[in-house]
DNA sequence: CATGAATGAGGCTTCATTCAT
DNA sequence: GATGAATGAAGCCTCATTCAT
């Protein structure tokens, strides 16, 4: 019925964080993008109708792929390790979700609405971290003196650490670590 | 009955800062620039011929001011408190720096050498932290079992643990207490 | 379920119609006329290579049903206000007309040959006018101290008197009158 | 203090409505107009940032204009006559106002409210000639049977018929006489 | 120095049109 | 025939930058 596809979802979305991660919005235009696809510029308007368009498609797969993770990582046996765990393997997640000002919002409604959806999606994320932290207060593990936020914000700034280890692993288990006992001896 | 028609340097630097707070770097032109300055967008080009060259001169002038005070700090009682205290008051230089990979670093001689500047006050900084953190462990208050990157990260990241706190000051004992004894009772 | 999926000559030409009326020759693209006929864009080319093709043969079947209305309207009693009834009717027509300078109207043989009959079955409109006007003349009614081309051009100039009336035989009625006598007592 | 203009208003909007007259709204773009006046696109953005922008611009400076010289008219002793003749040598206004509804009037706030001044002006304008037909239906000329709207439709449309004659002037003078005295001896 | 004027490069989008199935 | 896919040409617009005064 129609010529064959050249580029299909996966790749698409590749590419765009490919080129996001490297050259940052500033630098993320569907000039660019169809080069790395080898495909003509207009084509991609076949697809999306607008670069924010795009953007917050694919954001949003990324972070509905994060915390359909994290829904099994809560079951687990080291719920705040497999958090972590999963948080920095979406490490470009966070950055993505730190170009989100700089994108127009109301480009047009699917926009919006994309964007409202990220920004529920990230509130039920912070949601499950707090909730597995509550459930350390609760069983007497973690303690009760300092304010939800600053726990939750402190374990997610840790994507920030950089990784020097030989394996992820290592990195884990060395800021878990970190995390519960802190600094001192 | 018209606007100031000569630019001040602190001037210049102060609407620099603000607009790339509120614009982010996609949003920051000399057109917006100088419109907020009340001068002719050519006018700023008397003074930085480059816009690369105003923005590195910017972030180095942010960055060389806190590693100045960052060295009173260390002479503190509590200089891990202190240098939190520093780092999260220059919380935007952090915002900065993570532009920088978006920058033409090649554009001029002069942008350049600021780059080079900035970097190179950056690893200061670092091995500052790096320091007091050497001197706690020989004085037996910071373990030693967790590689030492990681527990600078540690510190750097919590710039990004949001400010829910009446005074600073707060955020600053909670957050100090925490990387210090971490999350469990 | 699906909307229609073949295409119907008399509502290609409605839509036609429609489009341009509500958009305009700017707006009308085959991408919006795509949409209102619920098939694909490419499914158009089956019928018209050319958008050129596609309005010019729309407006050439206008005036041609035009024409053939005229015909019999010579022959009625009152046969001036018949024709104004006419010509009014197919106040589009005119509008369609304005829209020709800017079609291209060498895009394609068939769209030449559309141009030069229409632009024929344009003068022999105004031919039936003058006829009419002329047998006015022989017959004493009409004065002939003004020259044809004017009287022509009154009488088709009054498809932009805006209809404030109830019914349209109203207007015509107005207006018949009006050409008639004049403004004066 | 700077360099030389190279563009004036007078020729902008000089070409601008050549190049209308020419192409019609579909082709006029600041590409064509930048060659008409040999200066880069951009150039011309410095003036009017939207193409809406200059083109409502021109068209308010164009009835206004025509608005002004009406009120000399309607003081002499010819009104309707003179009314005419500034109607017709103002004929491509009638030309752009059929270009309004193509025209994004939301286009930015200036486009807006250069539309509304439009509007209002063009209100105006046939209150004055409603005005002089009142006037002369006071005094006794102008038949009183026929609904206003009717008799300044009619004088308006007339800008459509054709100018056949050597001297505008015959031109005003046949349809002047057509008008008031009508088709009938 | 300050400025208004001009410009080119580059990004954003839309649409007519072609083509393989 | 009908369609989905791809594309190029063309128009829109913004901004960094240069230049003459």
């Amino acid at each position: 019925m129609s010529r064959q596809k050249t580029i299909d979802q996966t790749q698409l979305f590749y590419e765009t964080e490919q080129l996001i991660l490297e050259a940052g919005y500033t630098g993320f235009h569907f000039k660019a993008l169809a080069e790395r696809l080898g495909v003509a510029r207009s084509t991609i308007y076949n697809y999306y109708p607008r670069k924010e368009e795009l953007i917050t498609a694919y954001m949003l797969h990324l972070i509905e792929e994060a915390v359909r993770k994290m829904d099994d990582a809560i079951k687990s046996e080291e719920p705040l390790k497999t958090l972590l765990r999963i948080w920095v393997k979406y490490a470009n997640m966070h950055q993505m979700l730190q170009i989100m000002p700089y994108i127009d919002q109301k480009a047009t409604p699917k926009v919006e609405e994309n964007t409202q959806k990220m920004y529920a999606l990230f509130r039920e994320m912070k949601k499950k971290i707090s909730d597995v932290l509550y459930k350390g207060q609760q069983e007497g593990q973690i303690r009760t003196d300092i304010q939800m936020p600053t726990l939750v914000g402190l374990m997610m700034a840790t994507v920030q650490i950089p990784v020097h280890h030989t394996e992820l692993e290592e990195w884990v288990n060395e800021v878990h670590d970190l995390l519960l006992n802190g600094f001192t001896n």
